[in-house]
DNA sequence: CAAACTACTGGCATCCAGTGCCATAAAAGG
DNA sequence: CCTTTTATGGCACTGGATGCCAGTAGTTTG
């Protein structure tokens, strides 16, 4: 490391927005070097700010933690993902606003391949990581979840059905994600995200159908169970409940 | 605070098994009592051994972590629950062994409800507190998730289906639980939990609706929709999966 | 242009969780 | 009774995180 002049340093002081932004970088860009050369653990702040040549401190002016480095602008992001959902008008089904969202924080994970890649590989190997990320996930899953409850407000088992589908939502786009940071970006994510929801049940073919100028149809169906009538019409219920035109 | 002696001790040394278990236990009530009193960021370690009377050192013999006092043999159950499905044959269908294990999972907790309602406490109040919790919830889902995974190898959709179920239980179990905490456990957890599980589609009425020996019976429906044949068939096939003696 | 102001900085001291080490004392075992 | 095993507690140390403060550069103000 051919650095000679790091010893001379006196208080240097006062940067501008923009060299702000720059040293935040250089702060992110020298930690994941790092973290990926000597492994998170072995990694000190103070190794850190001596490659970037600034005091420990103003380490923890930008970063409020070591891991926060890893999983940078992520308070933003959710926020964003609130404003995104109360945005929303109420004329728009619920589970669409949701399904939409999802979108979103995919396409967020998915503008900076490299970057996605990098935290994926680190989040995998260290422990602490990955319980952060799984806690920042959870707080996606309950914004999405407080939505939905106070948009089934008033119908039976709002909180319940609020909670699972937030979680499937959740559990469907983390499917995809990791599908597609395991196989290096080599599919459409968004497309993959769209039928895996649809899979599941939390699906919105209905736009897609509808706007394809399908005409409608009748469907007769005959099954024989040893269920009741009742349960079988519960369920048909739930299962169509978001089809075009039903009847 | 009367205790005048704290300063002669001498290196004392080894406990008995019994003892081992009540000095583990003294150590967590008295941490919950300063963690109560004082709250959790303000009491140390330190604070702690001082109340029971042992070294510094002996707390983390007994507690890997301060946060681990609050979530004591969590290992352990975990492993329980690994075991649990393990044990479970392969005649038996996936979902009702996950079932029965969430089961399993929420009677722990309502087995120490006194303990439950404080730690419940406690995580409302404590964001690195909850945050932990939250991690070990994941353990769980992974776990069901593994399971449900390799027992759906083979079919499409496996891995997506596992983690959405996975998801879907756990969710399902959360909200029981929240509610029967918040509720100070006045309602029959294990029967809700049942229900709930029926609600959100991860339920098991098969079993029951075939042992209640109901006969056969033929269910038409006819319902229009713009959507395709297919994609109802899709739909209701899945809704209905489970249903015994289906034709 | 100089003074005052603001924003940022780095160093220091400090706190606290967590770990390795080791001498020691008590229990267990022969 | 002596040896081995086990638990203990003190101590030193690492490393993350925070509060404090004086110094410095750029900006604003008179």
């Amino acid at each position: 490391m051919p650095e000679g002049s790091s010893t001379d340093r006196k208080p240097r002081a006062a940067r501008t927005a923009g060299q702000r932004r720059r040293l935040r970088s250089a702060l992110a860009v020298a930690a994941l070097d790092l973290f990926a050369t000597k492994g998170y653990d072995a990694t000190t702040v103070e190794d850190i700010v001596e490659a970037v040549g600034v005091g420990r401190r103003t380490f923890f002016r930008y970063f409020r933690s070591k891991e926060e480095v890893v999983f940078p602008d992520h308070d933003e992001r959710l926020t964003e993902v609130v404003n995104d959902l109360e945005r929303s008008g109420a004329e728009e089904p619920p589970m669409r606003a949701v399904r939409r969202t999802a979108e979103r924080v995919l396409e967020m994970y998915l503008a900076e391949p490299e970057i996605s890649l990098k935290r994926f590989e680190l989040t995998r190997q260290v422990p602490s990581l990955r319980d952060r990320e799984i806690v920042s996930i959870d707080r996606y899953q309950r914004v999405f979840a407080r939505y939905l409850r106070q948009r089934y407000a008033g119908t039976p088992e709002a909180d319940l059905r609020a909670a699972v589908e937030a979680a499937s939502v959740v559990a469907t786009h983390n499917h995809v994600l990791r599908r597609w940071l395991k196989s290096g970006g080599t599919f459409d994510a968004h497309e993959a995200l769209r039928r895996a929801l649809a899979e599941v049940g939390m699906g919105g073919e209905s736009h897609q159908l509808g706007s394809e100028g399908e005409s409608d149809q009748v469907v007769v169906g005959v099954l024989r169970t040893r269920a009741s009538a009742e349960t079988v019409r519960d369920r048909i219920e739930r299962a169509l409940g978001d089809l075009p035109g039903r009847e």
